[in-house]
DNA sequence: CAAATAGTGTCTATAAGACACTATTGA
DNA sequence: TCAATAGTGTCTTATAGACACTATTTG
């Protein structure tokens, strides 16, 4: 800790600016993409939901801040935020220097507690937030869409039905269809999809139409669970 | 300053990471897409070659770090820094807990000083590098080929023959070889890079074959210079 | 049966790669 | 004339969208 840069002053003389790490977690509910708003006790009322965030520790990861403050903040766990873009206007905070690295993390809703202190809002539907909260929206949506575009549910957004996590192209199309914000064509999306999937040979059955083909990710997800 | 965060503590309680900018500054020099490396005074001669970087200021933006960086260990100006990746890996500086966001760079080779302390190294060839550069490195050859993929040369790197800015399509071909690492396919490159193309009407002269047509970026670069 | 859902066949438009061909210049 | 470069025509392949059509189930 005592050896000097280049310019022969050790890293204790220069004044170091906060580094906080602020999450959009995406999820899929009731057939819309939505984020997850956690409530800021302290603050007044107008700008009281936020993005889940806190302050990196020394020594930790940014990932690992991401997790301790999903974990403590929203109850979610098991994540695998991917970062998105560092914010970086040395006013976005009043209280001093603060860089934010926004994150982006994807989970099932049914992983999110309800909570008086959650909420999950359609990304359509999103309020006037505080600091970047509403461009690092921007950036996960964006990053979200991107993903989807052609691999079938790689963060594992599917809640299938069957037991061994299986589904069909109708549940698939549903999820891409509320992680786009539109309709998808089902025959042009069977047929790209398909070559991701492997059949199991089984079929849905208890709704109205003829039972549909139930297919698994072929390799499993692309972001591990 | 004085204001609390949630947990009732001031943002002065929280030990802070240093934060510091690496950048990749790429160019095409005699046909290869070629990375600058600066020489490190102080460091021992195996690892004194590295990319430009330096650390964040308080009040300054990462943009203007970059800037700084670039001009007083590059003498590069004028550049449009894109940001990468932020490298977190808390042992990847023994001086103590250094955060670096990196970012890529793009400048035409004849605005690099030829100095003592500059190196434009093909990409192909990079040696080992301290810190993470090699893989800030990896991480700005992708973005590069990722944005040239679809647009005519949108970072400025064709150095036109002709006073007013225009170029052939082969000086275009060249310049986007260049970056992809191989050879791209004249006719389809050609059909592909019209679109985005405006004629001046006007033709190359003094070369060997068939005076070739003389085009202009259409609606300028994508990046500004 | 009617409605709903699953799945296929096929036509069109588009784009990229391959390759042959013509056109125009300098050495 | 020859080599080099510019530029076009066209064939093949692949993919996406559109749309019609068949297949199978539940209400």
């Amino acid at each position: 800790m005592t050896s000097l840069d280049p310019t022969g002053r050790s890293l204790d003389d220069y004044p170091r600016p906060s580094v906080a790490v602020d999450t959009a977690v995406l999820t899929v509910a009731r057939g819309a993409l939505c984020v997850l708003l956690v409530r800021a006790p302290d603050a007044e009322p107008s700008l009281a939901w936020r993005l889940p965030g806190t302050f990196l520790h020394v020594g930790e990861t940014l990932a690992d801040a991401v997790t301790r403050s999903l974990r403590q903040k929203a109850g979610v766990a098991d994540l695998h935020p991917q970062q998105l873009h560092v914010f970086d206007d040395p006013a976005r905070d009043d209280r001093g220097r603060v860089l934010s690295v926004a994150h982006l993390a994807v989970v099932r809703a049914d992983r999110v507690p309800a909570r008086d202190g959650n909420r999950l809002v359609p990304v359509a539907d999103v309020p006037a937030l505080p600091f970047d909260h509403g461009a690092i929206i921007g950036f996960a949506v964006t990053a979200l869409r991107e993903r989807y575009r052609t691999a079938p549910d790689p963060s594992g957004l599917v809640d299938a039905a069957e037991p061994d996590g299986s589904f069909t192209l109708r549940e698939l199309r549903l999820v891409h269809e509320a992680v786009a914000g539109h309709r998808l064509p089902p025959d042009a999306f069977r047929r790209t999809m398909r070559h991701h999937l492997t059949e199991t040979g089984r079929t849905s059955t208890g709704r109205r139409g003829k039972p549909a083909e139930l297919y698994r990710r072929r390799g499993g997800p692309s972001v591990p669970e």
